[in-house]
DNA sequence: CCCCAGTCCTGCGGGC
DNA sequence: TGCCCGCAGGACTGGG
């Protein structure tokens, strides 16, 4: 489940295709229901084969692809997803592959910007500014978490009578939070996953900053988490390590690594699970 | 506007 | 051995 740690490991495994030309557009008719594409294959090959990619970035979630026209080439990989160089972990789920020739070597490599995605939620989409204006700006989604400051994110979220937890993974607010961090991100900041946003006062948002700030770029320097199922890769097709470095994520019944008396605990919340250790993150927090 | 439940989609593991 | 069901949780949609 990409999110933005593996998102940014992601960007990072292609960024040195920038320069590079595409040359050929694949979207390959598989045996699992297509994904999301937009345009149509025919459209999307017209729009990007002869073009120079300008930069590749970041926007929550999202990998883009900005071409020198302005268009972007936007990856959305939600559930399975994976933006890879060359060598998917197989090929009946490779959905689209972008062929490109390095014309800034010497030796002109050729390689493959390759979209798999086994469940096949994701979507590639190619927009031109004023469509990226609509589908990733201020209106559609928050600021990404590695650039909000303490002051924006508590204005954003103090009036909201939702859970913390359940609010943090709402894009519209905060852009690069999922189900997995949130839980980590929380215990770091030791406040409790069902408290109101409402609640929290000025040393809770300074400490949910702090701690955001922390455990992302933490899991960016290990690469993002590869859970049980295996699926998350870089862009070299190698796990991330993360998950050995996990405080709650999926660690109910562990004793708490900080306290060594609580017990993690999952709970539901919006029909998600959310890991917490009941006594580092006490529903009423220090009287 | 705000919030929640339902939906999409595939693979895996449990129960019988 | 095979089948069905539930679960995983990204983002979107419809309804209260």
């Amino acid at each position: 489940m990409p999110e933005l740690p593996e998102v940014e490991t992601m960007r990072r495994g292609i960024a040195h295709v920038v320069g590079s030309v595409i040359t050929e557009l694949h979207v390959p008719q598989g045996t699992c229901k297509p994904i999301r594409i937009q345009p149509d294959a025919r459209k999307m090959r017209r729009q990007i084969v002869g073009q120079t990619i300008t930069s590749v970035g970041r926007r929550g979630k999202r990998v883009l692809a900005v071409l020198a026209t302005g268009d972007a080439i936007i990856f959305e990989p939600r559930m399975t997803g994976l933006v890879l160089l060359n060598a998917p972990p197989d090929e009946e789920h490779v959905r689209v592959a972008i062929h490109l020739r390095h014309s800034h070597l010497a030796t002109s490599l050729e390689s493959q910007i390759i979209f798999w995605d086994r469940r096949g939620l994701g979507s590639v989409r190619v927009l031109d500014p004023e469509g990226q204006a609509k589908e990733l700006g201020p209106h559609r989604l928050g600021p990404d978490a590695l650039d909000i400051s303490v002051s924006d994110l508590s204005q954003r979220f103090a009036t909201s009578r939702s859970p913390i937890k359940v609010a943090l993974l709402d894009q519209g607010r905060l852009a690069g939070i999922g189900n997995l961090y949130a839980s980590e991100i929380l215990f770091v900041a030791q406040i409790h996953p069902a408290v109101s946003c409402s609640d929290i006062k000025a040393a809770g948002w300074k400490r949910l900053h702090a701690a955001m700030q922390f455990v992302l770029t933490e899991a960016i320097r290990y690469e993002g988490s590869t859970l049980g199922d295996g699926t998350y890769r870089n862009a070299l097709n190698q796990q991330g390590s993360y998950q050995n470095h996990h405080r709650v994520y999926q660690k109910s019944e562990n004793q708490c690594l900080v306290c060594r008396r609580g017990t993690v605990r999952r709970i539901t919340q919006s029909q998600r699970s959310t890991f917490f250790c009941p006594i580092c993150q006490r529903l009423r927090k220090r009287a």
